[in-house]
DNA sequence: ATGTCC
């Protein structure tokens, strides 16, 4: 990105004053390399995104951002419903409630060590992974409706975890305002056999260890040490959530049309919030996030049924579940005053901070943990919340590496096989159905995770906490 | 991300 048409705001921060039909300011948080490295599209695409009705803020750019269909991932935007605001599918993205979730075994490095492949080989066989998978567990018409009303609490009523999991889950496990009916007989269908299936892509289940601790009080008040097993998924709403995506899109294209909204990317399809499109989809939505929470939420009982096999002493306690692909309601200041407002996260993490009246106590104190997956065979980060990400960002901060390749490009680049030895070699298990995936997903195809979280960390969107290694990674 | 093109 060409910084000379930004201006700096400090070292982390960088603005575009609004001009030409922007509604509101963009700001990008970076630091000069990232931004240097990032595609002009972001800037591009974060401008058009400030031209749709009711937005309010500004629109932001986490240091991951990329280019996505319509609004960058990596991208938050705030809607005011009485300024005729919208909410756009691809605001959200495909993978609706995409997101993160981390188990803390209880157990050190020594004793996971020996048992390394074992344990990787036992969850390969036991999580169904990649294009198309399928599961075990078919819902019936009615279980389906409650599962999408219901969530991860639905999931733990059927036996699939314990009820103290929910307190370490947004929304308590359970997203409001999920209406099964707006979401499509075909979306519901797709959905069928693929819940507790990790999918494909970017998707994994990850054994990580505790590495570098950077804040110590966080880190205990998180129950983290370094040499600490960690196990981290990273899924989403499979089949529904894409489906849901795609119903949607086309019919914000002609209600976009309807209420004389002037799009300035027919990829920024929306419709106003108070609308019956818009209305459904937020409907829609929030069932596609608890379907996303329920599928997390059968996949950790997976998880836990299979080292109670191997490593029976092994706790898997949830640290904390996040989704990172929402639209949301929730208060937030704008120009000093309180508002209802609908948040867009498309890639982007909430990062509620110390304080936060939705976070469960064990938070109170030290702010949401915010968990940002690395690619495989790199670090991920544990940051925490923090007050200033409040005014920063709606209390948003980034998600992942983000891409620094195409599939295609990295595809030409590596070898599935070549990338799995190169790991194996470095002590790192994968396991994968697609040599494809693996090259898709090679570790070089990805900007340095350390950089983005250092660059959310100074920007203050998030602190740093922890770092965690992967030590297996299970990978769609 | 995705029954990697209805």
């Amino acid at each position: 990105m060409d910084i000379n048409r930004l201006t700096r705001l400090s070292e982390f921060a960088w603005r575009i004053e609004p001009v030409d039909g922007m509604r509101v300011p963009v700001i990008i948080y970076a630091d000069e390399i990232l931004l240097g490295e990032m595609d002009e599209k972001v800037r591009e695409q974060a401008v058009n995104v400030t031209m749709l009705p009711g937005i309010v803020g500004a629109c932001y750019a986490m240091p991951d951002a990329h280019w996505g269909y319509g609004f960058p991932i990596g991208g938050v935007a705030a809607f005011a419903p009485e300024q005729g605001g919208v909410v756009s599918a691809g605001g959200v993205g495909f993978d609706i409630s995409c997101g993160v979730r981390t188990l803390h075994t209880g157990l050190k490095r020594e004793q996971i060590d020996p048992l390394k492949k074992t344990l990787a080989d036992a969850l390969y066989a036991t999580v169904p992974v990649g294009v198309g998978s399928r599961g075990h567990i078919r819902l019936d018409h009615a279980q389906m409706e409650e599962m999408l009303r219901g969530g991860a609490e639905w999931a733990v009523r059927q036996g699939y975890g314990r009820s103290e999991d929910l307190e370490r889950i947004e929304e308590r496990g359970r997203m409001a305002g999920a209406e099964p009916e707006a979401v499509s007989v075909h979306a519901k269908e797709r959905q069928r056999p693929e819940m507790g299936t990790l999918g494909s892509g970017n998707h994994y289940l990850e054994i990580q260890e505790v590495g570098e601790i950077y804040d110590a009080a966080i880190a205990a008040s998180f129950g983290l040490a370094s040499g600490d097993v960690m196990v981290t998924i990273h899924c989403g709403s499979r089949g529904l959530g894409h489906q849901i995506g795609t119903d949607y899109l086309k019919r914000m294209q002609a209600a976009a049309v309807q209420h004389g909204i002037v799009l300035p990317d027919r990829e920024l399809a929306c419709a106003p919030i108070d609308s019956p499109v818009g209305r459904d989809y937020l409907g829609a939505m929030c069932a596609a996030i608890n379907c996303a929470l329920a599928n997390r939420q059968i996949i950790t009982h997976l998880t836990r049924r299979v080292f109670a096999e191997i490593l029976p002493d092994a706790r898997l306690d949830l640290l904390y579940d996040v989704s990172h692909n929402t639209c949301k309601v929730e208060e937030h200041l704008v120009h000093g005053r309180k508002r209802q407002v609908y948040v867009h996260r498309k890639g982007a993490t909430r990062a509620f901070g110390p304080g936060h009246p939705d976070l469960p106590k064990a938070f109170r104190e030290s702010g949401q943990p915010v968990l940002i997956g690395g690619s495989m065979g790199t670090a991920s980060y544990i940051l925490a919340g923090t007050a200033s990400g409040e005014t920063l960002s709606f209390a948003s901060a980034c998600h992942g590496a983000g891409r620094a390749m195409s599939r295609h490009q990295a595809v030409r680049t590596w070898g599935g096989r070549e990338v799995v030895d190169e790991l194996a070699a470095r002590g790192i298990i994968v396991r994968s159905p697609s040599w494809r995936g693996v090259a898709e997903e090679a570790p070089g195809a990805y900007k340095d995770v350390h950089d983005v979280v250092i660059a959310a960390d100074r920007a203050g969107l998030a602190r740093l906490v922890a770092q965690v290694t992967p030590m297996a990674c299970i990978k769609g």
